[in-house]
DNA sequence: TCTGGGGTCCTAGGACCC
DNA sequence: TCTGGGGTCCTAGGACCC
């Protein structure tokens, strides 16, 4: 009998933007998380007291104010959310040896085998344990079931679930007609804590995306084109620091009025340069901008296909990627790392040949 | 009201192969 | 002269989650 316990932050950015800002952010009740009031940003987490006016995550920004005038606003504590993520997962190993992070603030322990260390007490006692601790070490409190978002609650809350002892009532073929079978089984299997899947390190991701969403819509195509450059070499950089190779690019273009497009190839051999990344990326945008040249709002990139990068010397004829790019690459990674991101502008990687 | 950034997964159609 | 069935890969778009 596997034992597997979830672990979920309480308004996890919100309790981090008041840590780190116990002047500002931690003495305003009404705190939103997700950029400024002159921003095209979204909330990304509320307070619990702003959520009683109506703002919820994903909402603009300037609804959000609308509907709370008196919140204050601060933008999302990236890096101190990351260290604390860390920090609590480094906790939680003490409680299980087994501990995967499915995001930023949810994690699954795998309890299985420790019962001996908790002295048989029920799970739920371990449970509350763990909170306790991880309160007392952090000041961050945790609570249960990831991964039913507002949409699927609202679906649910549709048929009269509200609750997971709602759903705990139903068999899966009775959920099975209100959604699809994948769905149905999956959320039997989640309220009755049975998990198929082992709790374990994921080995890669799927893919490496950046985008950006400008301040004000490019129309210019070299405007847009010098944003894709930004980002290809970010995203590519990443890529490389996780000791990987990509050989599907794609890119995303998100015109004025909010139309999604997007352009994707896949290369014969995987690819890692800046070089090489750069000039798929680049005539994907020329594809998308030829079909439809109106204002954007934002650019991205996507890196899938992902592969360890074996250190080869052999030149990837068919993407014409030479060990030249390879090991420009490497080079300028080790220069920023260094003396920072900046110290090699974007423009100085397309003049090389 | 005017919609972030980083992800995952699904679908549907077409190309291509046997 | 007309056209199967299954499998895999690829592309584009979209839903959804945190």
């Amino acid at each position: 009998m596997r034992r597997i316990l979830l672990a979920d932050a309480d308004a996890f950015y919100v309790a981090v933007a008041r840590a780190v800002d116990p002047e500002g952010a931690g003495r305003a009740t009404l705190l939103i998380v997700g950029g400024s009031r002159e921003s095209r940003g979204v909330v990304c987490s509320a307070s619990y007291e702003t959520r009683k006016f109506g703002v919820r995550s994903a909402m603009p920004i300037a609804r959000a104010l609308r509907l709370c005038p008196d919140a204050t606003c601060v933008p999302v504590p990236f890096k101190a959310c990351v260290q604390k993520s860390g920090e609590i997962r480094e906790l939680l190993q003490r409680y299980s040896p087994i501990v995967e992070g499915a995001s930023i603030d949810e994690w699954y322990l795998d309890m299985t085998g420790t019962e001996g260390v908790y002295h048989h007490e029920p799970l739920a006692a371990t449970a509350e344990r763990i909170r306790a601790g991880i309160r007392e070490a952090t000041g961050l409190t945790l609570s249960d079931i990831p991964l039913v978002g507002p949409k699927f609650q609202a679906r649910l809350a549709a048929r009269g679930l509200i609750t997971v002892a709602d759903v705990l009532r139903l068999d899966p073929d009775t959920l099975g007609k209100w959604m699809s079978k994948r769905e149905a089984r999956w959320l039997w299997n989640r309220v009755h804590g049975i998990d198929d899947g082992t709790v374990a390190h994921r080995l890669t991701n799927r893919g490496i995306s950046r985008d950006e969403t400008f301040g004000k819509d490019l129309l210019e195509d070299e405007d847009i084109e010098r944003e894709l450059l930004r980002l290809v070499t970010r995203a590519a950089a990443d890529m490389r620091g996780d000791g990987l190779c990509a050989r599907t690019i794609a890119v995303r273009l998100r015109d004025w009025d909010f139309k999604t497009r997007s352009a994707q190839r896949t290369l014969p051999e995987a690819v890692i340069s800046d070089r090489v990344i750069l000039r798929v990326a680049h005539e994907l945008l020329t594809g998308l901008r030829n079909i439809r040249r109106v204002p954007a709002r934002l650019v991205g990139v996507r890196l899938s296909g992902l592969a360890a990068a074996k250190a080869t010397d052999q030149i990837a004829i068919l993407t014409e990627e030479t060990e030249r790019d390879r090991g420009l690459s490497h080079a300028i990674d080790r220069v920023r790392e260094k003396f920072g991101s900046k110290s090699i502008l974007p423009g100085g990687i397309t003049s090389a040949p």
